[in-house]
DNA sequence: AAGCCGGGGAC
DNA sequence: GTCCCAGGCTT
């Protein structure tokens, strides 16, 4: 690991940078603690594109702590339906409960309380803290520790604990006491648009190369160093749209595990030859059994291997929610998963005019 | 330290 | 296909 000569310079430039450059978005213009907390969760482990749809949304929805502190699980759940990470806007409600009952009403405003509630970590608490309060708190995300490992050549492992901890503590260093804000969210900005995530570092326009170790030296590129993950296992599943009438078949998933309490159509594990299905069913409910396309979804840890039907059956057998598409469309939050087949059944009730 | 937890865009 | 994103929690 090298050593910067000029730090003070490169913090000037990162932040003249900043102050041209900076993206407008929806959160920076009102940097309320409410926003700036509301952003950030969103903002977890999600770019900023996949963000910008949800956030007005959901400050309309719940435009206060206390309301997101009063919502109703499914109600979190719909808002939030395709953005992923599920837990993350529960650990939110859970958040905005007890900044009712110890804050009153507000978020608390240092790194250390931040540090302390459910869904903020390292990064988020920094994150808040330095942009919503002004408080000298680094924000390390993946985009900070690229650029910083570049900016340093360091060879550590970044999904190590230990290197964020480290990069924490040497960033502090350098955190401006006027604009910690500004210079948190430049790194970042620097990092998402710079030096680049998924392509190389764009060094011939970057404001920081001068000061850069790793563009001196002919490094940059090869940084930073990450340990290969394993592989995600694979996961035959059948799914099953019943539709009865103008209904279709929902479940909602259990309380803990993946996509916990959200709903879906009748799934399966493993696959099954269409006889065994109708005879699950009960042969004599089904009025018609239409093949649909297969299908694949990739989670952060499992792939989902889909075969699919559509089973119109002519009584409700089955104890589930019968669902509308009035329900489906405003009250149950269906995972991406079952997107595809969410779009089989739409174009089966058009054919069936029951739209 | 390693596993769990979503979804999508860029290459 | 592969990578990784304004990460955090659980085991």
């Amino acid at each position: 690991m090298e050593k910067i000569h000029d730090k003070k310079r490169l913090v000037i430039n990162l932040l003249d940078w900043y102050d041209e450059h900076a993206r407008v978005l929806p959160w920076r213009e009102e940097a309320t603690p409410y926003r700036v907390w509301v952003s950030e969760i969103m903002l977890q482990q999600t770019r900023v594109e996949a963000v910008k749809p949800y956030f007005e949304r959901f400050l309309k929805a719940f435009p206060s702590i206390s309301s997101l502190a009063n919502a109703k699980d499914d109600e979190l759940s719909k808002v939030w339906e395709g953005l992923g990470y599920y837990n993350r806007v529960k650990n939110m409600k859970k958040c905005a409960q007890m900044c009712m009952e110890l804050y009153d009403g507000k978020l608390p405003s240092t790194y250390e309380q931040l540090l302390q509630l459910p869904g903020i970590g390292s990064y988020t608490a920094g994150a808040v803290a330095s942009i919503a309060f002004k408080e000298k708190a680094a924000a390390v995300d993946g985009n900070v520790l690229r650029v910083f490992s570049r900016l340093l050549v360091s060879e550590d492992d970044i999904l190590k604990e230990s290197t964020k901890k480290k990069f924490q503590k040497i960033i502090l260093d350098y955190i401006p006491e006027e604009r910690c804000d500004a210079f948190n969210q430049a790194l970042m900005e620097i990092g998402a648009l710079v030096c680049a995530p998924n392509a190389a570092p764009r060094c011939n326009i970057c404001p920081l190369a001068q000061d850069c170790i790793g563009y001196q030296n002919g490094k940059a590129h090869y940084l930073p160093i990450k340990k290969a993950k394993k592989q995600r296992r694979i996961e035959k599943r059948t799914i099953l749209v019943v539709v009865w009438k103008d209904k279709v078949l929902l479940y909602q998933r259990p309380e803990k595990g993946l996509l916990s309490k959200m709903y879906e159509f009748k799934n399966l594990e493993d696959h099954y030859l269409k006889k065994d299905i109708i005879n699950r069913i009960g042969a004599k409910h089904v009025l018609s059994y239409k093949k649909l396309k297969d299908a694949k979804h990739v989670f952060s840890h499992i792939e989902w291997h889909m075969k699919a039907c559509l089973i119109e059956v002519d009584e409700p057998i089955e104890e589930g929610i019968w669902c509308t598409k009035e329900e489906l469309e405003h009250t149950y939050a269906i995972p991406s998963a079952f997107q595809t087949y969410k779009e089989s059944l739409y174009e089966w009730w058009k054919e069936k005019s029951y739209e």
